[in-house]
DNA sequence: AACGATATTCGTACGACGTACGAATGTCAA
DNA sequence: TTGACATTCGTACGTCGTACGAATATCGTT
């Protein structure tokens, strides 16, 4: 029993710069940007509020790197398949990670908070369009569709799942707050979701397929003016 | 100068609900949601703070009625000109509201804010979708991926707009903060915006081409492979 | 082993926020 | 004038981010 032998008492080791953002983004997980509070954090990790501050500037800094710790999770695409599924791929990898992180997407929306990762994600996508025979007009109308489409999707789908409980007793409570002679498609859409169990995926992909497809047209009837 | 004759002094009138919500909006659009303080929203109307809760229930409330008041805004459209015409308007109008107001984009997500006028635009959207021909699903999906782009364009717009002063200084910062060897195409697309001033109409107007051309040929596909 | 320098942690305090509570003031009918 | 009700506000509490400087831990040198 000397003095210094059990040296870690409860389970609190060294703070880092690292084990503090870790410990931001599953708190922002788990309880949203507004749950993800300095002093909320420090004590998650054992500490006071003003160590914190020994490894990050600020709570906006913080935030800044957060979010370009879980843009650096959108996987690079291998080549090799045609940009369209290229495309497809580094879409859905991004609509994944901002199902993992939601909170993320509202952040996204701030050209101030761009940083290394999301430079090399936005490279990648521009890249492709642009190699896919774009012009560069229009590389830029396409990039800000498919981002429009990830981001608007991600906040539609965050804003349905934080229903606390299920989403059905909200429906309900919903559907009886207004007359159906009033909305019926409204009702329908409501009642839509309530039978199809998180169509999130399914839906995203619709309208990522539109744009894509659309894409391609445009890009053909491109090609075909040129030649003629 | 009998006492009570210039009843008005500071030009201070009777708060009213009506001055509450507009002053809110007129806040809410100069300074964005961070900037609509109840504290600040008082002072704006020449009272004090706790004299708003005479007229809304919380902060919170206050958001709930001020994005309901903004959406509708929304014009709703004249039929009579096919569906693809009336959807495009009314994407176009949302547009032009969120651009109008551009703190309500981050409202709208949440389905915890739906009031009435929100149902009515929801309503009137799902309805076009609905009697152009598109099935239940189909209805659903559609609405979801217009509503992410109108959405998620607003978004992208606010961010880019929202660098207090010009946008090309700040490009030309961002420009020099990396290599243009090491990002080629994020280079060119960031000139790109730099060169053309305030895309922003055109770019929204393009993906939502390219959604509602693609809901077409959907349609097409559909009543086609009905008939055979 | 002792010391000084540097790295790391924390205590206190300030101003801003939303708002609960109840008292002060204004308005108007009887 | 009086009483009832509508409207406004003062004070106070608990939350937040964080500035500032003091406390403590760590480690290379002697």
């Amino acid at each position: 029993m000397s003095p210094g032998t059990e040296s870690v008492e409860t389970g609190r080791e060294r703070l880092s710069r690292d084990r503090v953002l870790k410990a931001a983004i599953k708190m922002a997980d788990e309880s949203g940007l507004d749950g993800l509070t300095m002093r909320r954090l420090a004590q998650s990790l054992g500490s006071e509020v003003m160590s914190l501050y020994y490894y990050v500037q600020s709570k906006d800094a913080l935030l800044d790197e957060i979010l370009d710790a879980v843009v650096g999770e959108i996987e690079p695409v291998a080549g090799g398949s045609g940009w369209k599924d290229e495309i497809r791929q580094i879409a859905i990898s991004a609509h994944e990670m901002l199902e993992r992180h939601p909170w993320a997407a509202g952040l996204m929306m701030s050209p101030a908070r761009v940083r290394s990762a999301r430079m090399r994600y936005m490279e990648s996508l521009l890249g492709r369009l642009r190699r896919a025979g774009l012009s560069a007009e229009m590389t830029d109308q396409a990039y800000h569709a498919l981002d429009s489409h990830i981001i608007g999707s991600a906040v539609w789908e965050t804003g349905y799942s934080s229903g606390s409980s299920g989403l059905d007793d909200y429906a309900e409570r919903f559907l009886r707050a207004f007359s159906e002679d009033e909305f019926p498609y409204l009702a329908e859409h409501v009642r839509q979701h309530m039978t199809i169990p998180a169509a999130g995926e399914t839906t995203f992909a619709f309208g990522l397929d539109l744009i894509i497809d659309g894409l391609e047209r445009l890009l053909a009837e491109t090609t075909r003016s040129e030649l003629s």
